[in-house]
DNA sequence: TAGTTGGGTTTTTTT
DNA sequence: AACCCAACTA
């Protein structure tokens, strides 16, 4: 058994079980994916399993990339026919195949968030949905949330439809989903969703899907949703070799549907599940694992684990509180650069790490002023880019003008004239005659009331026909740039006075590359191949993670992945944990985002830095809070302090959050006055506002602070007045109906209510918000 | 039709 | 503080 060799005894285990269900408990830095890609390999080249009886779901590009290169790697030729793929990208293969069982056609195209949502913003207008009411996002929200669900429209209306402010939602849902129908249209969600459903009504496909996968495995099950669950059940549920690998320890996706329960209750689902736990993590010291071990055990619900290592590096896990936000990233980045001039890191080693991505400002800010090199992770995808989208639109538009929203979004891009209610015009025709969009404006002339406009949109058609011309005759990428040149898009940004133009100047020949490598790559290849590839990858190859740069990142996208050195920042109570967990009163968003906390932790190699702000920045108010719980949750021995006065702060913050108390949302308000009499702010405060805070802790003893979170705000800003009802009163919500009130507290610009209802339960909310009435 | 201004909102991210 | 959207004005 040579494939199996190097793994240790309970990745040996892993691997080697290959018949019936199995679930894999892989700790942070455990070795999954080695267990993985040898678990392939020994059954390909040991156990004489036929590849293309193998599949492995991922949910990342990235991941499925790896996984497929170090397979390859390890078996060599021959496993060609393993699939290997992203849960979406799996379901596009099989529903192009047979998507047409549920009635849509098989060459269906994607929409990405965008395109959802302007769908439906057309869809609120239709209805005539007041966005003041009810904001697209939300229903897009409740509609992905659905889906993920696997709830069609009906059967969200029947669930819900009856609630209150669910009929809407019920409605917008229907609508929204028959317009991505009748323009043959898929977003995300659906391809999962919609792959189940096939595989429920048409068993005879789901059984040839089951006969050729026998051995399934799935990478990250803790993030699975309920219809990738599904999906993957029924695959499985055939012949059972289903062996999923993933740390409920690590499931941070709840907001986009994640399910922990999945794998907390694997073996419930799959009777006779053999479950291996991996606990010696090869990437940490054992100061790093036993402050993530300290942090983690708070949470309830969770499989016990305990990571170790053979590691005997001791460096204890450095926590230094600044004053402010700036003082923090200067301080960071300091840290940085003395490291790097003793020549103990590199740039490439160090990470920073935040919980928000407004939060990247102030260090990008520092790093650039002093000119060391950077790698900001996050922010708009490549493919969502607005450059990059007008010119997919137009490559949609000529390779099959079937896209409706496409076209849409070109025909007035550059500017040809051709305005809103044109667009309204020719769509009204399109829409009373039966025909896509497109068609419509090739017959402009007979589009009544269009007048001179005609003339503008004729012309649009005809350079579309000009560029499919080209297309033909001398291939994508050549008509790529003959779009470019014609149309004058490359002109207009370069005329813009935007600040960014040279960076979507620089974008669109990033695209054009990509293009040409595409075909290069392919050379049977078509523009349709092209733009599905484009619809399921949000992000080019992020060129290597050029190994010389400093990365900045949330933590969420630090996921998988490790650093020799990671500065863990901003670590307060109502950052991190975010205030809307904190107040949601909800203790599994609490546990969240301790799992958040342990993902952060366990990303480091040698050295953790762990640091917090006594005042910062939050949307344009500075906001005192505590120490993070988190950081409170790991034991003093295990915490060196660099600073002077940390100690003294976290004591004062342990001290603080003894007392249960909650903190708001938007912290309290204390008038300036009041605030300059507490000492506190007098120092910190003040030179927080005239920006001359002084990297110094403020304080040299016990320091005498509020007992609240503030903030500090321009005096005398209260916008509503004290509401008639008071605490023990009995009140009457909207929605919720009956209930008590709990607390009322002054907030920054409101008075915060706590109320408890009889049938909704707690709940806290802005008086001047609620409009509650006492009954 | 197009550019400007003011008001309201504000986690986390992949596909 | 920054961004997005809607309404307003030239």
């Amino acid at each position: 058994m040579s494939i199996l060799e190097g793994l240790n005894e309970r990745q040996y285990e892993a691997a080697s079980h290959l018949e019936g269900p199995q679930l894999i408990i892989a700790g942070a830095g455990s070795g999954k994916t080695r267990v993985l890609t040898h678990r392939i390999a020994h059954m390909i080249k040991e156990c004489g399993i036929d590849p293309f009886n193998i599949m492995a779901i991922t949910f990342t590009n990235k991941a499925a990339g790896e996984m497929r290169e170090r397979v390859d790697r390890i078996v060599g030729e021959g496993c060609e026919a393993v699939w290997v793929m992203t849960f979406h990208a799996t379901c596009v293969r099989i529903l192009r195949r047979h998507i047409d069982h549920i009635g849509y056609d098989n060459n269906f195209t994607i929409y990405d968030s965008d395109d959802s949502k302007s769908v439906m913003r057309e869809v609120f207008k239709k209805l005539n949905i007041d966005t003041k009411y009810l904001k697209e996002a939300t229903v897009l929200r409740a509609i992905s949330n659905a889906k993920d669900e696997c709830l069609g429209p009906n059967e969200y209306a029947e669930n819900y439809g009856r609630q209150y402010d669910k009929r809407e939602i019920a409605q917008a849902y229907e609508l929204y989903q028959r317009t991505l129908k009748d323009n043959n249209a898929l977003d995300f969600d659906d391809l999962i969703r919609l792959t189940v459903a096939l595989f429920k009504r048409c068993p005879e496909v789901l059984e040839i899907y089951q006969n050729r996968f026998k051995y399934i495995m799935v990478d990250e099950y803790q993030d699975t949703n309920d219809a990738q669950f599904e999906l993957v059940r029924l695959l499985a549920s055939k012949n059972k070799n289903l062996c999923v690998v993933g740390d409920d320890d690590q499931s941070i996706y709840k907001f986009r549907g994640a399910n922990i329960k999945n794998i907390l209750n694997f073996e419930e689902h799959f009777p006779g599940a053999k479950v291996v736990k991996l606990e010696q993590n090869y990437r940490s010291t054992q100061n790093i694992l036993n402050a993530a071990n300290a942090v983690i055990k708070n949470n309830r619900g969770r499989k016990n684990k305990e990571l170790w290592t053979d590691r005997e590096d001791e460096e204890l896990v450095h926590f230094n509180v600044y004053p402010s936000g700036r003082d923090e990233a200067s301080e960071v980045i300091d840290q940085i650069e003395r490291m790097k001039r003793r020549g103990v890191a590199d740039f490439g080693d160090f990470a920073i790490l935040y919980r928000t991505n407004a939060q990247s400002r102030e260090f990008e800010e520092q790093l650039v002023r002093r000119n060391i090199p950077y790698y900001l992770v996050g922010g708009v995808n490549f493919y969502s880019r607005r450059e990059i989208k007008d010119l997919l639109a137009y490559l949609k538009t000529i390779d099959n003008a079937r896209d409706d929203l496409a076209v849409k979004r070109i025909i007035n891009v550059p500017k040809r004239g051709i305005g809103a209610t044109s667009i309204e015009k020719v769509s009204a025709f399109a829409e009373s005659n039966g025909m896509g969009f497109f068609e419509a404006c090739a017959l402009a002339e007979e589009v009544p009331g269009l007048n001179k406009a005609a003339v503008k949109v004729s012309g649009f058609v005809d350079q579309i026909a000009e560029f499919r011309d080209c297309l033909v005759k001398e291939g994508m990428t050549a008509a790529l740039k003959k779009i470019i040149s014609v149309t004058g898009y490359y002109e207009e940004i370069k005329n813009s006075d935007e600040d960014d133009a040279e960076d979507r100047l620089a974008n669109i020949d990033e695209m054009i590359s990509t293009l040409q490598q595409f075909e290069n790559e392919h050379p049977e290849g078509n523009l349709s191949q092209f733009l599905e590839e484009a619809a399921l990858v949000s992000d080019l190859d992020s060129t290597d993670e050029d190994s010389s740069r400093v990365l900045l990142m949330t933590i969420h996208s630090a996921k998988g992945l490790e650093f020799p050195i990671v500065f863990l920042c901003g670590m307060e109570d109502g950052v991190f944990p975010g205030y809307m967990s904190i107040n949601s009163g909800n203790d599994e968003d609490i546990e969240e985002e301790r799992r958040l906390a342990y993902v952060a932790i366990t990303r480091a190699k040698d050295i953790l830095y762990i640091s917090a702000a006594r005042g910062r920045m939050v949307r344009g108010e500075t906001s005192y809070n505590p120490v993070s719980r988190f950081v409170r949750e790991i034991p003093e021995e295990l915490l060196s302090e660099d600073g002077d006065d940390t100690k003294g702060y976290l004591d004062y913050s342990r001290s603080r959050a003894s007392e249960p108390e909650r903190y708001s949302s938007i912290p309290k308000s204390v008038d300036i006055e009041k605030a300059a009499a507490s000492g506190i702010f007098k120092k910190n405060a003040m030179a927080a506002l005239s920006g001359e805070s002084k990297r110094k802790p403020v304080f040299e003893k016990k320091p005498e602070a509020p007992r609240q979170p503030v903030v500090l705000k321009k005096a005398g800003e209260m916008k509503f007045g004290k509401p008639d009802y008071e605490v023990g009163d009995r009140v009457m919500h909207i929605k919720f109906g009956e209930g008590t009130v709990l607390a009322i507290e002054k907030a920054a610009r409101d008075y915060q209510v706590t109320v408890n209802f009889d049938m909704a339960g707690q709940k806290i909310m802005y008086a001047g918000f609620a409009k509650l009435q006492k009954c």
